[in-house]
RNA sequence: GGGGAUAUAGCUCAGUAGGGAGAGCGCUGCGUUCGCAACGCAGAGGUUGGGGGUUCGAAUCCCCCUAUCUCCA
């Protein structure tokens, strides 16, 4: 059987026992802070097993591409994986233990025709129930293991949560395969015995203080990684054998001239690069960039991983987009975002290559440097804190500065080394931990879990207004019977024409009518999936649980939104025209007077592309097209082309907005939008920034606003032009001169100053005294800077030929001071720099410098006079004997 | 989430216990030469990433923010 086949049967086979199949998705999990990357089948399934939505059916089957990043490390040997393909069956407290051994059993053997007496099983050390099932089915006693909390229990996630033991398929690869020792049996660290189906029986729900007590209805949750059965039914020896992997491995060896199978090293790098290549491009086109925090950091550590791989098998240009497309070219038809994304993936792979070299061109210079350092004292080793720290802080791989070091007869300190990396990581996890003691109480995760699970029926797209009735009331998120004028109330109805905020899209405002009361609603939120709950106060009378209610929404309110929402589709349009197909929103806020679009983009952009984009949205507002939406499937949209966002989750019918007869647009999007986009009225972009690598952001107005800020720009125009004698049109002009002017005049009056200074010196020269036979000039000059102050002060030290000299004046009301001496009364022991330090703290201040020149300032202008008498005095008493 | 590093002229970077903001390349002009990345002279170009603080005085010391690089989780 081939891999397809078997991800087929597998998910026919439970589709025959009742369950739904449902697509597996993206590998950024939506909605789940708590993880990176979908990690697991059941990620999806989560609010289901929690009670918090509501699920299409009680039996569920998927396969799910998963990402695991913390075995990154060991991938190369025969087992571990980044990226995988889990397939799983589910039952949310519907059928247990029973028939999920029983079935799986089933399917292992009857379909995948896997022999019995290659198969052995774990479960948890006193799980008799699962004994009993396996049993049943006729696996020998001997064949069933038992382990502990490690191996065979699952959960929580965190402190608390459902949890419970679980119980798994074992395939034996054969004796030729792994440690080779007689007591060898699942769970050894060799590969010999590959586990190829994991059954967890959420059964518990464990308290904060470890109690755990039983689940009402336990749910089942089971994963069967792709790439481990494809080999054990295949017969190879590993997963690196089978289609999955082979292309892959035998372009690693065409490249670089290398076989497979020669030497340990050179295949641990073999199957380095080819692992780590199927994660890099699924990561991609998930929508995930390199970077230095978070998800974008374990594809950096990926492809950076993968690269280095390369160069030790010989590979010294980047090759790993070569490697992407093959992926593309091997899967593209069972994930169509990698043949969508093949563009996008290429370039972000070969550009972090490019990137990983400059990084390490750079560490040599470093390393060599260091390396030099250490040979000319003498020294026969490299410190481990130095390799540390070009590892560190510089990102140049150990393994490749210790081989620079050998090249050059030293050694290096592996020890000290691990023990700074010891530390890192020690950092890392203290302060892991106190961070997590400090949770914030998410307002609306605690709404999610309170408030009724019935979906609220939304008809705002067609109406503004209906008749609803009122099934749930809250204050303070406490439930009532009835809210009385002036409480601020959560208000949960049958249907509704307000728009519960999502996808960007700010929620309505609006109110509530009853023939008993008023509520203004300020605020509509989408909770628990398909509820919305709606904010306001009372405003007259009361309302209760079962009034009929009119719901009216803020018309022109939600018309400024729906202005924004359509421009907001038409600017991605443009962006995507103009900048090219690469560019894919990371997010979008839509509001009723400003909208937001976030989006990835590698470059930064023009003025000229700026502009174009703003001219293209408003020719397609004035070309007035219709709007029009669809619900269709997601398979359909998207073969149709329609954009969906990484990080949404879609159902299976989905809704379509699109722009023009001839779509210029498509987009699965839940908002509400004009109907003509020539309703739009303009399109004004005001805004575009960074935020972050490789995002990008463009904020714009329409409309009414659109027509404010145009207002309130042409009015500074206006007054600016005045303000200066001008029209709006002879501003560039007149500043220019206006700048120029200026310019010309600051060195005008620097000159006349530097001027003015040089006749001063004259002057002043005339008052120079004599104290103990050495020259002395001190004296107050009107306003100078000190950078004229200073080149006087040279002048006068030119002049005086041998001799000090003191100069003061006054800037900002604070005294400064000059000092300068001649170099022979230095060599007499006077210093600039003491001289004018004592004087200054006459005036309460300090300063400092070179001998020969130094610098002061005080803030007592009174006693100027007095401190620079002291020069004198100063003078005198370095001369006395 | 935590640690380390960087941010100075268009580019590559100096700047040394806080006291004149510099070099090379590039640019402009003039001149000498035009056989290789020719040479000489003159000149323009800087809110020293942003914001606070310490100080008489901050590119330099302290705090906060932003961006980039990098390691750990």
């Amino acid at each position: 059987m081939t891999s397809d086949e078997i991800r087929q049967s597998f998910l026919k086979f439970f589709e025959n026992k009742g369950h739904k199949i449902v697509p597996g998705i993206s590998l950024i999990p939506h909605g789940d802070p708590t993880l990176l990357l979908t990690s697991a089948g059941m990620v999806q399934f989560k609010p289901y097993f929690l009670g918090l939505e509501k699920p299409p059916s009680l039996r569920l089957t998927s396969c799910q591409k998963c990402f695991r990043a913390t075995d990154i490390d060991v991938v190369g040997d025969g087992k571990h994986l980044t990226f995988f393909e889990m397939l799983g069956n589910f039952s949310v407290g519907d059928y247990f233990k029973k028939e999920t051994i029983s079935w799986s059993w089933q399917f292992v053997t009857e379909q995948l025709k896997l022999p019995k007496e290659r198969l052995w099983v774990t479960i948890y050390l006193d799980d008799e129930e699962a004994f009993a099932c396996w049993r049943q089915i006729g696996v020998p006693a001997d064949r069933i293991l038992r382990f502990g909390d490690e191996d065979n229990f699952w959960g929580p996630a965190g402190d608390s949560g459902p949890c419970g033991p679980c119980s798994e398929i074992y395939y034996d690869m054969g004796e030729k395969i792994g440690c080779g020792r007689p007591e060898c049996k699942p769970n050894c660290d060799c590969d010999r015995f590959s586990e190829i189906w994991n059954l967890v029986f959420t059964q518990y729900n464990q308290h904060p203080d470890g109690s755990r007590t039983s689940l009402p209805k336990p749910n089942i949750d089971t994963g069967m990684g792709l790439e481990r059965i494809v080999a054990a039914v295949q017969g190879k020896p590993s997963i690196y054998e089978t289609e999955l992997f082979s292309p892959l491995i035998q372009r690693v060896c065409q490249l670089t001239g290398k076989h497979y199978a020669a030497n340990d090293k050179d295949d641990n790098a073999i199957r380095i690069i080819a692992e780590h290549t199927r994660g890099i491009t699924f990561l991609i086109a998930d929508g995930v960039l390199p970077s230095n925090e978070g998800r974008g950091y374990v594809l950096r550590r990926l492809l950076r991983r993968a690269s280095l791989f390369g160069r030790k098998l010989g590979l010294d240009k980047p090759f790993l987009h070569g490697f992407a497309e093959l992926v593309i070219d091997n899967m593209g038809y069972v994930y169509p975002e990698l043949p969508a994304k093949r563009d996008l993936i290429c370039k972000v792979t070969e550009e972090e290559e490019n990137k990983l070299i400059a990084t390490l061109n750079a560490g040599l210079v470093l390393v060599e440097g260091a390396i030099d350092a250490v040979l000319t004292e003498g020294m026969g080793s490299l410190s481990g804190e130095q390799v540390f720290k070009f590892y560190d802080t510089y990102g140049f791989p150990p393994e490749m500065t210790a081989e620079i070091a050998k090249e050059r007869g030293l050694t290096i300190d592996w020890e000290s080394f691990e023990a700074e990396m010891g530390k890192q990581r020690e950092r890392a996890r203290t302060s892991q931990k106190l961070s997590v003691g400090g949770g914030i109480i998410d307002l609306k995760g605690e709404l999610r879990t309170k408030l009724i699970k019935v979906p609220t029926c939304f008809v705002g797209y067609g109406t503004n207004t209906c008749q609803s009735k009122i099934l749930e009331l809250r204050i303070q998120g406490q439930p009532k019977e009835t809210a009385s004028q002036g409480d601020e109330v959560d208000i949960i109805v049958d249907r509704t024409p307000f728009y519960g905020e999502m996808g960007g899209q700010t929620g309505d405002s609006g109110e509530m009518n009853s023939n008993k009361g008023k509520v203004v609603i300020a605020d509509a939120t989408r909770i628990a999936g398909d509820a919305i709950a709606h904010r306001g106060r009372v405003a007259e009378g009361r309302i209760s649980v079962g009034d009929e209610v009119e719901a009216r929404v803020n018309v022109s309110r939600r018309l400024d939104i729906a202005r924004n929402h359509t421009a907001t589709h038409l600017l991605q349009a443009a962006l995507r025209q103009i900048l090219g197909e690469r560019v894919s929103q990371r997010g979008s806020l839509v509001e009723p007077d400003r909208l937001r679009f976030d989006f990835s983009w590698m470059a930064t952009i023009t003025a000229e592309q700026y502009r174009e984009i703003q001219r293209w949205v408003n020719e397609k507002v004035r070309q007035n097209l219709p709007v029009k939406t669809k619900v269709t499937s997601y398979r359909q949209a998207i073969a149709e082309g329609a954009i969906a966002l990484f990080e949404e989750k879609y159902g299976d019918q989905v809704r379509v907005v699109e722009i023009g007869e001839l779509p210029i647009s498509k987009e699965l999007c839940g908002g509400t939008h004009v109907k003509l986009t020539g309703e739009i009225g303009s399109f004004l972009a005001v805004g575009e920034s960074s935020v972050g690598a490789g995002l990008r952001r463009i904020e714009a107005v329409t409309g009414r606003t659109a027509e404010l800020v145009l207002e309130k720009r042409l009015g500074i125009l206006h007054n600016m032009a005045e303000e200066i004698g001008s029209t709006i049109e002879g501003i560039p002009d007149k500043v220019r001169t206006l700048n120029k002017e200026l310019e010309i005049e600051h060195k005008r009056s620097l000159l006349l100053e530097r001027e003015l200074s040089h006749r001063m010196a004259e002057s002043l020269f005339k008052q120079t005294k004599e104290v103990s036979g050495i020259r002395i000039l001190t004296d107050k000059v009107p306003l100078l800077t000190m950078p004229v102050l200073r080149e006087m002060g040279d002048v006068l030290r030119e002049k005086i030929g041998s001799g000090i000299v003191v100069l003061a004046t006054i800037s900002k009301g604070k005294p400064n001071f000059v000092a300068m001496v001649t170099p022979d009364l230095v060599a007499k022991g006077f210093h600039a720099g003491d001289i004018v330090k004592q004087v200054a703290k006459v005036v309460g201040g300090g300063g400092g410098g070179k001998a020969t020149t130094a610098e002061a300032g005080g803030k007592d202008v009174a006693k100027l006079d007095e401190a620079l008498d002291l020069v004198s005095e100063l003078v005198r008493k370095k001369t006395l004997p």
